[in-house]
DNA sequence: CTTTTTGTTGCAACTGGTTGCAAGATACCA
DNA sequence: TGGTATCTTGCAACCAGTTGCAACAAAAAG
């Protein structure tokens, strides 16, 4: 966990503080193997301890999802998904709405339009927290799989 | 009013009916000057007709919606908002994260992001309810404003 | 006009997520 | 080491929005 350190030295430049909640969280996401729900970072939090609040998986979430550490994917069903990024080039995230495949697309693929809408609307997009729904290769020819 | 007709016809093909809650959400959507929130609907309704429950207010708004005629977006502050698009072409919109305005982009101006995102990924995206944050104009210079 | 069909509504319960607050924990300093 | 300032937590209440369902009402048929 090359992060946790990095994220240490965050946390104090910022005044804020180490707690186990903290580092039982970013563990949690380091077990995930993709994006998953707030839900289910929680059961792996409660794992490590049981008395761990929500409240307190949604805070760090939110927290961390700030500091860069992790990208949050409105899948369009009601439930947000998380996962870490540390590291990565930051990126848009396409969803798949018809098998719920979640794609990074690293941000200098979107450089031109944030030209444009710079040049036409005056406008300064900031793409960190963009997501596109649509259809992916698979699913276009086939008929639309369950989710 | 010369939506309420065309509404009237789409209704009749999805063999929906026309109910007098679904003209007055569409009735409040004309009163509305520009984008409000499903409570500041909810508002305009009850002052036609008092035993409208909201949650025939939020599914109205959804039909629209699907239907084309009303846009949502999601202005990041926890409440959606709503405005009749009716006609118009479909478009991104742009939230001004400084003041809170919202900003209607007409799609072809992303359509080079469209086909590069075709052509890379396979992902054909479908951009009608695409919102993206920011500041605009006005509030990129000067300090940032309250919303 | 009456009946029948089927879409719609109000209501109450529920969902994912947020928030105010007092108790508890961390970092810092003497 | 103990004391203090301040951040964080668990908890419960709350929020916007959704959903199951039985009563209701629009449209069509007779
Ligand atoms: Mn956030
Ligand atoms: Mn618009
Ligand atoms: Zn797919
Ligand atoms: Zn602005």
């Amino acid at each position: 966990m090359a992060c946790e350190k990095i994220f240490i030295r965050e946390l104090h430049q910022r005044g804020l503080r180490l707690t186990p909640q903290r580092e039982m969280v970013l563990s949690a996401l380091h077990e995930a193997k993709g994006f998953e729900t707030a839900e289910e970072i929680y059961e792996r939090v409660r794992r490590l301890s049981a008395s761990v609040d929500i409240s307190t998986i949604y805070r760090t979430l939110d927290l961390l999802h700030h500091m860069g550490f992790v990208a949050s994917v409105d899948a369009g069903d009601g439930q947000a998904r998380f996962a870490l990024t540390a590291l990565q080039e930051p990126h848009v995230h396409l969803v798949c709405q018809g098998c719920g495949r979640i794609v990074g697309v690293p941000i200098h693929e979107v450089e031109p339009l944030l030209q444009a809408l710079r040049a036409r609307y005056g406008f300064e997009a900031d793409l960190d927290d963009v997501t596109l729904y649509g259809l992916c290769e698979n699913c276009r020819g086939s008929s639309p799989s369950a989710r």
